[in-house]
RNA sequence: GGCGGGUUGGCGGAGAGGUUACGCAGCGGAUUGCAAAUCCGUGAAGACCGGUUCGAUUCCGGUACCCGCCUCCA
């Protein structure tokens, strides 16, 4: 069995990983918050973390992996939103995770197991503040209930390297007068009456935002389960309270054995704010045209443990890369699902090495492996979704009567070629150019042809108007 | 202030204590109506200072610089 190592968090160290349970490894991301889109950054875990799951499929076995990724349904951001544009809270986050699907699968992200919606947890995250609140790790003040970290003081901060006393020097908290100590943190919170709320022992309130992945992971994987993964950004205070909720609540459990975390996005060398302007989101990138492909491409080029530049140019080089592998795999029949490539596996083996993944299918591209690259593309999730238009195609929505218009237009350009009559041909070539339509010429032996190659959206009308 | 990450050839970006990463661009050539694409060949690196070692870009320490998190935007 092929050995994946990781790089724990928690230990700082890579290791051998060794599933508690290899008839069913269990992994946790943490999902999106549903209340805009989402943005480029939220996709990178999501793509990273899609490779992990594939590649523990291919180890254990399909049936074998169960991997959850929650939606949070219930935030203040949400709250914000519905009062600003008067929408139910209801229908803002049925619509958002709508288009979360829709992006993240554009992104060849699989579907998680399950993806759990922390409102239909609420009783499990009621039940185990009770608990905490029973075992003395936590106190209602003022209709909140906060989390005692002095409870469980010398663990605290242990995944990210901190100490209480380390974080009181810089506080940079909430400072309420019901709490004992400033560090202490929401574990739930009073609801006005306009305010989304459920029934508790302590009043009508919510959730803190920390408690629902606790309750959840707990739900659906057990109170010990293999890998839990999620941004740099989530490390603190995130997941250090999600370690302190659970770990307090199931002290004969280890919760999460690997804490895996992928390093920020940025664009253009700097972080993508919305202050920068250079904020924008998965289906900006799409309906600009990007493929969906290109866009996970450009992620899977750069270590997740590292952190990673968004640019042009990178697009770009993709861009071109996967037009030329779909186009070397593109007259391969359909010879069913394909071993990925053990050099492949390996790569992703050491750490989720997703780059030198991508270095395995430039050589195989290079040493002309076509079948054994279309195992590697459709094994990293880049193989050339079939709905998006036939061979030689490259953009989405690109629909059939525009493309055989396209390809009318290139066998006449042919034509044009063979008669000698370059002068049109050359004409014709650049008034296509103009519509988005690349015309080039394709050689097999001495026979050649021409191609026509939709790069932007012409219209059928645009394209007849040529003729 | 606390915590963490990074610094590799023109650009992007990996692994590995000793043997070519890889890609893009460049350069030389083939092919070509012109292009594009393709093919063959090719130069180029490891921030700085020490240490460990037979040998370090790879391990350890220090210096400099860059970046992120802790603060509604991940």
């Amino acid at each position: 069995m092929t050995a994946i190592r990781l790089t724990n968090t928690m230990t700082h160290r890579k290791e051998v990983f060794a599933p508690l349970d290899p008839a069913n490894v269990r992994m946790y991301l943490c999902g999106p918050t549903v209340y805009d889109r989402a943005h480029l950054g939220n996709a990178r875990p999501v793509v990273v973390f899609d490779v992990l799951y594939r590649l523990l499929r291919h180890v254990y076995g399909p049936g074998h992996v169960t991997y959850v990724r929650n939606f949070t349904d219930v935030d203040d951001k949400i709250i914000a939103k519905a009062a600003a544009t008067g929408r139910p809270i209801g229908d803002i986050t049925e619509e958002t995770i709508g288009w979360y699907h829709a992006d993240m699968d554009a992104l060849g992200a699989l579907r998680p197991t399950h993806e759990p919606r922390a409102t239909d947890y609420i009783p499990q995250m009621v039940a185990m503040i009770e608990e905490l609140i029973a075992r003395g790790h936590a106190y209602a003040a003022e209709g909140h209930v906060l989390f005692a970290v002095d409870s469980w003081r010398e663990h605290y901060g242990a995944l990210s390297g901190r100490s209480v006393d380390d974080m009181i020097a810089g506080a940079r908290v909430e400072v309420a007068p019901y709490k004992r100590n400033p560090m202490d943190f929401v574990l739930w919170k009073p609801s006005a009456d306009d305010q989304p709320g459920w029934d508790s022992p302590w009043g009508k309130g919510r959730p803190g935002w920390h408690i629902e992945c606790s309750a959840m992971s707990d739900a659906l994987l057990g109170s010990s389960f293999d890998i839990h993964a999620g941004g740099i950004d989530l490390q603190f205070p995130h997941h250090e309270n999600e370690i302190a909720q659970s770990m307090c609540v199931h002290p004969e459990a280890s919760f999460a054995q690997v804490w895996m975390h992928n390093e920020m996005l940025q664009v253009e060398g700097k972080k993508m704010s919305k202050s920068l302007g250079n904020f924008f989101t998965v289906r900006d990138l799409l309906d600009k045209g990007v493929p969906g492909e290109v866009i996970r491409f450009v992620l899977l080029g750069t270590h997740y443990s590292k952190p990673m530049d968004w640019t042009e140019k990178k697009r770009e080089e993709a861009e071109a890369t996967l037009r030329k592998w779909w186009a070397l795999t593109a007259s391969l029949d359909d010879v069913g699902p394909l071993a990925p490539p053990k050099k492949l596996i390996d790569a992703l083996a050491n750490d989720l090495n997703t780059a030198g993944a991508i270095a395995v299918l430039h050589e195989l591209a290079g040493s002309v492996k076509a079948l054994e690259l279309a195992a590697g593309l459709e094994f990293l999730g880049l193989e050339e979704t079939p709905s998006l238009g036939a061979v030689g195609s490259f953009g989405l929505g690109v629909d059939t009567a525009v493309l055989e218009a396209a390809n009318a237009l290139a066998r006449r350009w042919m034509a044009l070629r063979e008669a000698k009559d370059f002068s049109a041909a050359d004409s014709l070539k650049v008034r296509a150019a103009e519509i988005g339509v690349e015309l080039t010429v394709l050689r097999e032996g001495k026979v050649q042809s021409g191609n026509a190659a939709v790069l932007g959206r012409p219209s059928l009308a645009q394209l007849e108007a040529l003729k």
